[in-house]
DNA sequence: TATCAACACGAAACCGTTTGCGTAGTTATA
DNA sequence: TATAACTACGCAAACGGTTTCGTGTTGATA
């Protein structure tokens, strides 16, 4: 077992001081030729690396970026993972991800294990327990220790700080848009729970769309469906409200909504259309292909890196205080078979 | 801005040495009564909190783990992930994931910047650049230092470590078998490129299943898809060959292969069956619905990370040789409508 | 009253770096 | 030849903790 050399152990061994080798592998005009050479060899020898702990626990930073989503089995959040990691990586960052699994605590938990030192900033979306509590102290905390946070996703008004976010708002208002455009008259609205930030958003474009086309707004079409086990609520709901389209919050809630529909004998996108957000493979792979709303998690990913990035780099010069700033990501909507084109 | 206060600070405040709060703090024995109340109620008061890197420093332990997978947005390894998360998180452990995104150069790189005292051990899927360069002299250098690793699902017998695997080709011939059972005579295999360890057992599994259910063994049978754009290809086979059932060795290839011959007016199962590996959303909400091999991820993830936090908290003691396991997880056949049951 | 534990705390080393500053030794200048 | 100016390097502090060991004070014991 080669154990990793330190500079004491290059000093020891060519006799010369820990900081002179310091000074000669960063090549510095402080040290002689002959020296410098000799300690490069050396340590190219034997593979000498400096310590990222020391460097961290000296220069104060650690190039680890904390990351904390609900949730990581899901398509939006594992592509807004690879926009992160990719951009962090290609400015030197690492990316330490933390999972809250739906759980205000595990948030907590999570945020304040990392604060202390682990990392130089946060992305984070908020899950949807702190959402429903809003209780965001934890996030207070966080900034008011001077880290910089970047929302993404499920944000909040209430913390002053970076985001990123996509317009729900605009992109449900033009995919009911296009589905009243195709003669859909009874369009029904398959949300989640009115307490995510992004739902309410959703629905406050379908209505106004609604009103736009000239639709009646009716509240029995707009089903709000418990995280899991939909079937049942949606299977009498489609019995009984001659619904001739639907926009699901997600992308799984679209799908099982139009396998039941078809099942049924709908007719699809005759009988009825279906739009999803969230672009990702069950849309692609479903029968029919789903017209879908993509939310650019790669895209989204990047620019909070970037974002978070520039936040940190620069925290060192600025003293005055920090103007935040929120980017809007246009979503996009994905037209395939479960619509009328 | 409130930042951080350090164990200087308190003594400072306190008038006690550095070494009275900290070993009040914790409680020592050493330090009276009055002292330890006093320094842990300004502790608490200004929400002191131990500096990670100093700790790390000082012990020479991160409580990081370092995994390198090949892919992010793919559900298996989303599930392992979870899997490492979780068990990782409850033992005090955090999980810093790199993408290597199926290139050798980027997991070469992740694992250099991430071995120099990042991490305490490493889990990794190995890329499929790896395994084709059969290069692994970056593991070796790891495993030298004596830094624990844990390779899971794709693994190399070149490198002596833990290891999670599942029986690949114990599942791939239970699956054949299946089929063959209820009648199928030209079972078909979509494959991804021999050089993936993976794939080796589970073509020897789907031969050996042949040759046991007394089949004939076609190579045209065996289908090398490349990573992208099987359309091409899938569909002049499913034309020629007559076959009248799929293993496919991942859940996107199956559903593609199936949505295909639906569309050339096979029917399901009847004509021709599918299975595919990976019990992911794509196989549950297929239709049919698509009988799949659980590779059971959060199982895995969980069991590597405990292997590999083992490893790691016993290192102190053990000198001698240690001796590694390679933990096999039995995979399972989730039928569903898309084979006769 | 001299001796000695026990008690309560501080000094200092250490983990692996970085970096400002001091200083021998050499060379150039006056 | 005395002095100035470099050159090339080492010392030591600092980052924020932990931990070993030493020591001054107190009270009990002989």
């Amino acid at each position: 077992m080669r154990k990793k050399i330190t500079l004491k152990d290059i000093a020891r061994e060519l006799e010369v001081s820990i900081s002179t080798v310091s000074k000669a592998l960063k090549n510095s005009e402080e040290i002689g030729r002959d020296t410098k050479e000799k300690v490069q060899a050396f340590a190219k020898l034997y593979n000498y690396r400096p310590n990222n702990i020391a460097i961290s626990l000296k220069n104060k930073h650690t190039k680890n970026i904390g990351l904390i989503i609900p949730d990581i089995v899901h398509y939006f959040f594992t592509t807004v993972f690879r926009g992160i990691e990719k951009y962090a990586n290609s400015r030197g960052y690492n990316v330490i991800a933390c999972l809250s699994d739906a759980s205000f605590d595990k948030e907590v938990i999570n945020m304040e294990m990392l604060a202390n030192g682990s990392i130089d900033g946060f992305i984070m979306a908020l899950s949807s327990e702190t959402q429903e509590k809003s209780d965001y102290n934890h996030l207070r905390e966080v900034t008011e220790q001077g880290i910089p946070l970047v929302l993404f996703d499920s944000t909040t008004d209430e913390i002053e700080c970076d985001k990123v976010v996509i317009d729900d708002e605009q992109i449900a208002y033009e995919a009911v848009k296009k589905m009243a455009g195709s003669g859909k008259k009874r369009i029904a609205l398959f949300s989640t729970g009115a307490h995510y930030n992004v739902n309410k958003a959703r629905t406050k474009g379908y209505l106004r769309a609604l009103v736009d086309c000239g639709l009646e707004v009716d509240e029995k079409l707009i089903l709000e469906l418990p995280p899991e086990k939909n079937i049942d609520i949606i299977d009498p709901f489609l019995e009984s409200n001659s619904i001739d389209a639907v926009l699901a919050v997600n992308e799984i809630t679209a799908i099982h909504a139009m396998n039941l529909a078809r099942k049924k004998g709908f007719r699809i996108p005759e009988d009825i259309s279906f739009i999803g957000f969230t672009d990702g493979l069950l849309s692609k792979y479903a029968q029919p292909s789903l017209t879908a709303i993509a939310q650019h998690g790669d895209q989204m990913g990047s620019i909070a890196a970037h974002m978070l990035i520039e936040r940190i780099e620069s925290e060192n010069e600025e003293e005055e205080e920090p103007v935040f700033q929120t980017k809007v990501i246009e979503a996009t909507l994905i037209e395939r078979d479960s619509t009328i084109n």
